[in-house]
DNA sequence: AAAGTGGGTTCCAAAAGAGAACCTGTCAAG
DNA sequence: CTTGACAGGTTCTCTTTTGGAACCCACTTT
């Protein structure tokens, strides 16, 4: 299978990584959300190399999460800000992240705290039922077909998602 | 930057990708929150390379994601289960899922619906603060350096995370 | 004895990545 | 008016990772 195949796909996990499904583009992301826009402190904070920095921005760009922003004419210099689509991605890294903290931290715990600034509270983030506001792990979830789905797209038995 | 380095970097999000940042391995997690187990049906239902996911399998079992699981002797057959690690990894999941349902659906709408058994609706996760309980938006956070944050961890002026 | 099954490994060619050098506007200094 | 610096790339070569297919092995069924 060709990655370029993957967003034509029946499946938003599929689609989804067709767009961010790249270690260097998360990395780029997380840049983003911690504040960053420019090339060269993309470059300078993540060691990738600049050809790839290049195609990941402009991957982004066109796939509208990053868009350019002109700071200067005269030389002509642009940075990358996330749209309101790229905003959108917060709780993939935020999952991400405290996946980290959780799991993959050493000794002396989490590099990063985050701070709700509604509430002024040290926070994690907590996925919730959008109908009846309870926590939801994986066990209570259940899948069904939907208004897009293909034949394949489903498990034999349906179970756990 | 090697991504066997990544594991050491005073970071969270890039300590996860060093186990999980990889497209086949999200996708071979995906179907395992669909409740396949077992070689073939991975190979059958992804289309990925035999050695890949084979690899992908070794890489995950030995992160502690998923669990080799004796389910027959003579001829001795295993199948891979989802840890409580595995499991803590729904929220990343579900936010891919989600924002491909929002961002990347065609005309038809989402492939698949979740349907949270507790209370028997249809469902999306929401990310709520743990402290208050309210949504959580990325323009909502700040960080501020934790107990095994490292000098180059923070970015100059703490912005939006 | 032959074919099937589950779970792999081995081979080669193609694609993606790392690292370094080079290019393009533009300004500022000597 | 030449030299250097800066931001943001592009081009080059070399190594690593994939994709795709074939092959292997321990058993079971026909």
């Amino acid at each position: 299978m060709r990655w370029e195949d993957l967003d034509r796909e029946h499946c938003s996990l599929a689609r989804t990584l067709s767009v961010i499904g790249d270690r260097w583009t998360l990395m780029v992301l997380r840049e983003c959300f911690l504040g960053m826009h420019r090339f060269e402190e993309f470059e300078a904070r993540l060691g990738i190399a600049r050809h790839v920095l290049a195609d990941r921005l402009k991957k982004l760009a066109e796939a509208g999460v990053l868009a350019k922003h002109l700071y200067q004419e005269r030389p002509r210099r642009e940075e990358y800000r996330l749209t309101e689509t790229g905003l959108d991605l917060y709780p993939v890294i935020l999952g991400l992240v405290q996946w980290g903290d959780k799991h993959m931290a050493g000794t002396e715990g989490a590099p990063l705290l985050r701070v709700h600034k509604t509430c002024g509270k040290v926070m994690d983030g907590v996925v919730v039922c959008s109908e009846c506001g309870e926590p939801v792990r994986a066990r209570d979830v259940r899948v069904e077909a939907g208004p897009g789905a293909g034949e394949e797209t489903l498990p034999r038995p349906a179970r756990a998602s």
